[in-house]
DNA sequence: GAGGTAGATTCATCTGATGATTGGCTCTAC
DNA sequence: GTAGAGCCAATCATCAGATGAATCTACCTC
């Protein structure tokens, strides 16, 4: 066992035996230095490791210090490591976002009438997407047709980065809100980092369906509509069905 | 932005552009370093915090090398935080945990036909915990002497912490096996962080009731068989409600 | 050709020193 | 008495150099 692995494990062992709570301050680094039996030169690497887990939280001319060891913190670097998975396992990754949010809509469905704030900020999301929508050329007069795409190829203008970045953060937010209502900080961190900015980067520069930003607007408010109506199982069903679109497409991609 | 984060950043990105594969070999500490801009030793505690994060791994005398990055490999650290959660979200992380053993229930039943192996893992772990449960009352005049040197004083029936711990590493192995049905690595890689040592220790040191052994592996057959059976809405139920009744003790605690 | 040995390479760890930032104390002015 | 400014000590951040331990490589012996 390597000194930082003695120190990493020493400050967890005191964290779960109480001797460490959060909010705590730890002992100054010569001092926990000499405790664990290291140099300070190892006591930073392991420090740091744990600082990049989210477990400690060093400051300069201050102290370090244990955090809230809150879900999102300790889950936040899941993210980072999501990220490098890379192409190789994204359908595996999605799959199992899929079915954790299937759950959050089921969850927030059951706890609407509780849960108004953060419902009330999923229709402000979807809102501002709509509005987005509206004010963007359309390429078709029409009304989206499920049809549509049998035409894929038709000219359609590059879409405004701006609009597509709106429409992002939008989608960011409805999901986030909904993860909220859900009421359970575990289950919502882990969507998150499983649903990291990156990774939405990637599936929507690789959805390039006319129509696609559309019909993703109406399958949201679907969603919506059920989870406000108190609906568990349509809330399930339409998020599921609507995860399950994006990952057709990184099926059919490969 | 300190320089071991520019550290983390930088090999990241090496990472995710393609200049760094799995596998490879990173530049040796002094070079990095200089490459980098920082010293030897900010470099070494960025690599360290990837190093725990399971992104790369530094052998002494040979080099640093980019790990493969698998699933199970990156979110192992998970675990480690999960069980610092404490008691305070166990509830949440149970939860999360039943959802996704739920669906590892239903998709292990979908692959039976192809998951043979895996199958036949989970069948031996469940005859393990039976032939536990069978020769627990003969314990005092068995001829199994390995663990059986507390018999002073007996005179209910104390669980024997031998038992307990062979009846809990067969629980693992038999959710382990499932898991490895399922073909889903992440998914598998997350529950396996979810339901880790410490955190199944802790469960099944809470559940007093008597029989609840016996209960456990009459559940487990029925899942199994369900699985075996190429049934995936009878293992998701009766995985779900085996999870739920774990999680009624949780929530009955506090 | 097989096996062992010596050297070079690389990471692991320690020691010491300097800079940057923060928090608290003291002193002063009103 | 109180509010503010300025000084000082504590603490983390970073660097530099040196030594030890493990591994790999090349060469040498038989």
């Amino acid at each position: 066992m390597s000194r930082t692995d003695r120190v990493v494990d020493g400050i967890t062992a005191m964290i779960l035996d109480g001797s460490l709570a959060p909010g705590d301050r730890l002992p100054v680094e010569k001092d926990l230095a000499a405790t664990l039996g290291v140099s300070r030169g190892s006591l930073r690497e392991g420090v740091r490791a744990l600082s990049v887990l989210g477990v400690v939280d060093s400051r300069q001319g201050d102290g370090t210090y244990v955090t809230s060891l809150d879900p999102s913190l300790l889950v936040a670097p899941l993210g980072l490591v999501v990220e490098l998975q890379g192409a190789g396992h994204a359908l595996h990754v999605h799959t199992v976002r899929r079915m954790l949010e299937t759950e959050v809509a089921g969850l927030a469905a059951s706890n609407a009438a509780r849960a108004g704030e953060a419902l009330a900020r999923a229709r402000e999301a979807l809102d501002d997407s709509a509005a987005t929508l509206a004010a963007r050329p359309l390429l078709t007069g029409g009304p989206r047709a499920r049809g549509s795409r049998a035409a894929e190829g038709e000219g359609a203008a590059a879409p405004d980065p701006a609009d597509h970045e709106a429409l992002l953060e939008a989608d960011i937010a409805f999901h986030r809100a909904l993860a909220e209502a859900a009421a359970n900080p575990v289950l919502g961190a882990l969507v998150e980092a499983l649903a990291g900015r990156t990774a939405r980067h990637r599936l929507w520069r690789g959805i390039t369906q006319a129509g696609a930003d559309e019909r993703t607007q109406d399958e949201h408010e679907a969603i919506l509509d059920a989870v406000l109506a108190g609906d568990p199982e349509r809330a399930r069903v339409r998020m599921a069905a609507h995860l399950l679109e994006v990952e057709d497409f990184l099926r059919a991609q490969g």
